[in-house]
DNA sequence: TATTGTTATACTCTATAACTATA
DNA sequence: TATAGTTATAGAGTATAACAATA
């Protein structure tokens, strides 16, 4: 059997504070010199405000974008094991570890021993979580779409079709 | 005058470990439901593939992505202070003050006293930050036209403007 | 010998709160 | 009383390295 986890001291589930004021991507008065250029730069000062949104919104449900990410992969994707979940998403596996122990505190995930290699467990959605995900990603499109509603669908489609580019990846089909 | 911080124990500059692997935004194999079609997961995407390409491209120079933000907005700002600094960046005061140590640990900033304001003081580049910062901006720049490369120009331009969109401020005039 | 999940450790990064000096 | 910079503290997040169980 794999090393137990110790029976937790902390059933307190965590949720970044939400900064008194938000981020402002473009202070008044401010050069941004190259900046303003930069992919890199522009990706990042979305990739915050994004942030921002989706923790106040999710707020509620305990939810962070990593967590979010987790309950998707895994309930796409049946009996994933921790190691392919943490390649998925580009973290160590001992930060997988983390990040399903703090969503079994919420009751959304359970770590299934595999049929086939006892090493192994599969992680899976538990009946509550089953029930609050669809709510979840409902909440989430809301949130994203809120966000986006500036641009018209065409654009938004352009957007994630170029950002999907960059990242090397082919655009998904819609 | 301010208090005074202490002399610092630890003279090493630190730089994020370059991950064994790079992040992979599409895992072959893998169903990723909802999250291809969301903005946000799309762009956090993106800017991790960017913040991995800038580690690594940059990792001579010792510089990561918020020392080179810091590093810009300080030379276009003269006598910013280090409050302005920590709002345009978009991070606590105390964190703003980690990243001034580690930019006055590498030569590039110094603290000098405001002439109006006795509690303040003015960030402004070192000789030696004035005589690299160019050569700092140009490989930044070479590294985020190598991520956009495979873009036309005027994609590229397109997708600065649309990203500026969703983070709510107008796009810069290019 | 390699892999799986876990733990231990170390480090950055973030934030809040308290403190000193000054406004 | 408010603000500027600093420090202290605590939290999440990252990572590497080592470990036990299993392949």
């Amino acid at each position: 059997m794999p090393a137990q986890r110790p029976s937790k001291a902390k059933p307190e589930i965590y949720l970044p504070p939400a900064p008194e004021g938000h981020f402002n991507p473009k202070v008044p008065g401010i050069d941004y010199g190259v900046l303003d250029g930069l992919i890199g730069y522009t990706v990042r000062r979305a990739q915050i405000v994004q942030y921002e949104h989706f923790v106040e919104s999710l707020a509620s449900w305990n939810i962070t974008p990593p967590r979010f990410s987790a309950l998707v992969i895994i309930s796409r994707n049946p009996s994933l094991k921790l190691t392919e979940l943490a390649n998925v998403l580009g973290i160590a596996r001992s930060g997988a570890v983390a990040l399903i122990n703090s969503l079994e505190d919420l009751g959304y995930v359970v770590r299934v021993p595999s049929p086939t290699d006892r090493r192994a467990l599969g992680l899976e959605l538990t009946p509550k979580g089953e029930q609050d995900l669809p709510a979840i990603i409902q909440a989430v499109v809301a949130q994203d779409q809120r966000v986006a509603q500036c641009l018209s669908p065409q654009e938004q489609q352009q957007l994630v079709s170029l950002l999907a580019r960059v990242a090397g990846f082919q655009p998904p089909q819609l």
